[in-house]
DNA sequence: TTATATATATCGGATATCCTATATACATAA
DNA sequence: TTATGTATATAGGATATCCGATATATATAA
């Protein structure tokens, strides 16, 4: 039963396309930008396997779509239907982990 | 890959464990307590199946211990090295979702 | 005693996350 | 043209989370 690290209580997934979607609310971007941006939040980056299957399942949920595309770069941004869903998400966030901070 | 759902973006799942440590970084509780609390914040409550498993793990790792047993009925608090762990955790937490709560 | 409610416990499995490895396409430098 | 670097893509699988179903133990009420 190695559930938990020497010092780590949780692993903290779940949360990949909150935070895509967190990230895209606030300005658009490709998929390097948002792995680089995630790798300063989180400490590691997610890897290519990890980033852009996750792109992809957001984008066949409707909630972000290719706004861009030069060369191989793709810039995704928010599908008002994404902008809804994040929303939501945030105010379950906020709601379950509400003292958390502070 | 019917992956997220029609307005939810994630399940937020992976951290139930570090909930829990915060829920008894401010007092000790037991089980049941703690399954009302998250249905408070989640809006949903956890199973039997979900919550003992996780304080079983969370105990086996030396984050927690039973306080005390009246009945059947076990009180939780953290050990320090459960609260270290929380610390780190919230650390990190917090750095992941800077700007998400505002 | 019998019945009921509460708290804890565990098994089995469904599901999702995430990574490793590998492949492809485009742009640019040499 | 060839080589290199960057961005995207996917298959396959390891692992973890979480729940449904079920069982057990204790306390209390009838």
């Amino acid at each position: 039963m190695p559930r938990y690290g020497d010092e780590e209580c949780c692993d903290m997934r779940g949360l990949l396309g909150f935070l895509i979607l967190f990230l895209l609310s606030k300005k658009p971007m490709h998929g390097q930008e948002i792995a680089d941006e995630l790798a300063k939040r989180r400490g590691d980056k997610p890897s290519p396997g990890t980033i852009y299957p996750a792109l992809k399942s957001l984008k066949y949920a409707g909630f972000l779509r290719e706004e861009e595309k030069v060369g191989k770069t793709i810039t995704y941004s928010l599908t008002p239907r994404g902008m809804k869903a994040f929303h939501i998400a945030k105010r379950r966030f906020t709601r379950t982990f509400l003292g958390v901070l502070s």
